[in-house]
RNA sequence: UGCCCGAUGGUGUAAUGGUAGCACGAACGACUCUGACUCGUUCUGUCUAGGUUCGACUCCUAGUCGGGCAGCCA
């Protein structure tokens, strides 16, 4: 069986299996293709999300499986939404999730190349070749197929199965009936091919204004398929394409343009959502009435992602950035892959929780606490621990000197085989978590309290002797003395008391700002009333200024931490400096003691 | 009142006519210089009704429930 390693390279899980997994499998036993082609298609007119991942792990992990390759393709057929800024943050982000994984599967193509011709069986065809990823390249775009699309298109036409129609919109929908009642033909349905050939070279010359006439399939309109009642192949548009430029003025359809894409680059299977079921045969339509010299793609439908206190949807996303309920597509609490990213998320752990939850045709929802398990099994491997005081209290410990410096070690990982260690200054002033002092305790507490004991971890046992009060009744300082007895080489090192907690020296440690997110939405389906926007979540986003151990000041972009007690932490790419450090908590350690407070 | 797809513990999935398993979650316990991690115990399931079969989560029929389909969006 083939295996994977995970994040510390040392276990491995057995690779995914599932019903289309299953399909490429028989397929490559029947030796069915010389290569197992498939691709990841995003129309660039917004960022990729979680939901996304799952697709591009799916279309990835298959082609890596197989010996085979994923291309990137933009499924840019319509220009008045799309834009090059989506095509940067795409390319940006699907490298990132496949980075060390399944780079090496995939399909780019030379920059600016357009399909080739080419003889297949000995019959004139078109096909273009992957490339690697490089300077000298680029993804795949439908865009650049529109020449070839077009002459498909002549070519239907030349067959009787396509046809020019001067419906309008409106009489276009009339006529198209409804799913339980039949659509009638259109008048124009009879035009000879001649007439069609002429009208649709017309077309593309730009003699019609936009919605003026339409290229259609002639196929069935009582068909109980809506897609099947004469589907529209072509539509005019005069606007100019962000990557075609202004030379065309009739853009192809989704369903026209994409099966031929994916047969121009030699696609094997393509693997789409559920919702694109009934277009299934709308796609086998068009690539058999073609009669083309190469084998067909097919078809395979999966059911998207959905998790719980979470909204996938490029357009209800794009609502959030544009009245700033969120400070845009990367903002940490996005489910967006950019937003995941800056929160620290890394892309084996986005990795692990998308290729986890299965493949099927069930349309259910992935509660969050799966995705944040995966986080948290990624970072507890790999992130180095440190001590840091999110909501600092004083603390001086009235035994030892001012000035005086007590060196302690610290382990970074206790996961590592041989754990290494650092040094931790312990000094007569301490700051310690707020949380982790009670005046008057709740039962079961663990933490300081008067009069009680708790270790200051890699350090101490101390005793809260007395608090220091303000005139308001605020403690602004709590005096303990230290057992030092209990140090490490110390006599009474495994003397024990309940409860540890973290701590940083007050003069040796540096103030940074702290970003904790939190969920965005309040309820587990925010959107299954139809008004996501009043669940968001007022507090899913606090800012404090915390105090770090010292070796923090030196962290860089592409390390992860654990702020020992606290939860898993990394550097805001965009927002730091050197000098003036933000971090981002990813995520927050699993808390069995919290909820009971 | 059409057509298509689907339904397994709270959640996500496996079992492809032959022992209903795994993971998340929850509860309890052990361990612990992280109330983390780890370990142990426990919890909970095949939508319904018929049928085929020695045997059905699996195949068939009907029903129920959920999703999808009527953009010149993808």
């Amino acid at each position: 069986m083939s295996v994977e390693p995970n994040a510390s390279g040392a276990a491995a899980t057995p690779a995914p299996t599932d019903f289309v997994r299953d399909i490429v499998a028989q397929h490559v036993t029947e030796k069915r293709y010389a290569k197992i082609v498939t691709r990841f298609p995003p129309e660039p007119n917004g960022y990729l999300h979680i939901g996304h991942a799952k697709s591009i792990c799916l279309n990835f992990g298959i082609a890596r499986e197989n010996n085979g390759q994923c291309n990137l393709r933009f499924d840019d057929t319509n220009p008045v939404k799309e834009d090059v800024e989506y095509v940067d943050s795409i390319t940006t982000d699907v490298q990132w999730l496949i980075a060390g994984w399944a780079d090496h599967c995939l399909g780019f193509k030379p920059k600016g190349a357009h399909p080739e011709a080419v003889t297949s069986n000995g019959r004139p065809d078109f096909f273009r070749a992957p490339v690697a990823p490089g300077a000298n390249a680029e993804p795949f775009f439908a865009s650049d197929y529109f020449e070839q699309i077009y002459g498909y298109a002549v070519e239907l036409i030349k067959r009787g199965k396509a046809y020019v129609c001067d419906l309008s919109p409106e009489d276009t929908e009339a006529y198209r009936g409804a799913p339980d009642r039949p659509g009638k033909d259109s008048p124009f349905r009879h035009r000879s091919v001649a007439e069609n050939l002429d009208l649709f070279t017309r077309m593309r010359a730009g003699e019609f204004p936009d919605g003026a006439r339409t290229l259609r399939a002639k196929i069935d309109n009582s068909s109980p398929n809506m897609w099947l009642r004469d589907p529209l192949l072509y539509r005019i548009r005069h606007v100019a394409h962000h990557h075609a430029g202004d030379k065309w003025c009739i853009y192809p359809l989704y369903d026209f343009a994409h099966c031929l894409s994916d047969y121009l680059e030699g696609i094997t299977h393509s693997i789409c959502t559920l919702e694109f079921d009934a277009h299934r045969a709308l796609y086998d339509w068009t690539l058999e009435s073609l009669d083309l010299p190469r084998s067909l793609p097919h078809q395979y439908e999966f059911a998207k992602l959905n998790l719980g206190y979470t909204i996938v949807s490029k357009r209800k996303l794009l609502q959030l950035v544009q009245d700033k309920s969120v400070a845009g597509w990367d903002d940490p609490r996005m489910p967006t892959i950019s937003g995941l990213r800056r929160r620290g998320i890394p892309a084996s752990a986005l990795r692990r929780f998308v290729t986890g939850v299965g493949v099927t045709k069930f349309d259910s929802v992935t509660d969050v606490a799966v995705f944040e398990h995966a986080v948290r099994e990624e970072l507890n491997a790999s992130a180095q621990r440190r001590l840091a005081v999110l909501k600092p209290i004083k603390l001086v410990l009235t035994n030892i000197a001012p000035g005086e410096v007590l060196e302690c070690d610290a382990t970074n990982n206790p996961q590592d085989e041989t754990p290494t260690t650092r040094k931790l200054a312990l000094t007569r002033e301490v700051f310690i978590d707020c949380d982790d002092f009670a005046e008057v305790p709740p039962p079961k507490y663990f933490r300081l309290k008067p009069g009680g004991e708790v270790r200051l971890k890699y350090a101490c046992i101390i005793k809260c002797d007395e608090l220091v009060k303000d005139s308001s009744g605020q403690i602004t300082e709590l005096r303990c003395t230290a057992d030092l007895t209990t140090r490490a080489g110390g006599p009474n090192v495994d003397r024990k008391v309940k409860g540890t907690i973290h701590w940083v020296s007050a003069t040796q440690s540096i103030e940074t700002e702290v970003r904790l997110y939190d969920r965005l939405f309040t309820v587990p389906e925010p959107d299954a009333d139809g008004e996501f926007k009043k669940h968001l979540n007022p507090r899913s986003l606090e800012v404090v200024t915390a105090r770090l151990e010292t070796s923090l000041g030196a962290a860089t972009l592409a390390e992860r931490f654990q702020f020992e007690r606290l939860g898993y932490f990394a550097l805001d790419p965009k927002d730091s400096a050197p000098g003036r450090l933000v971090f981002n908590r990813t995520i927050t350690l699993k808390d069995a003691w919290a909820p009971k407070k």
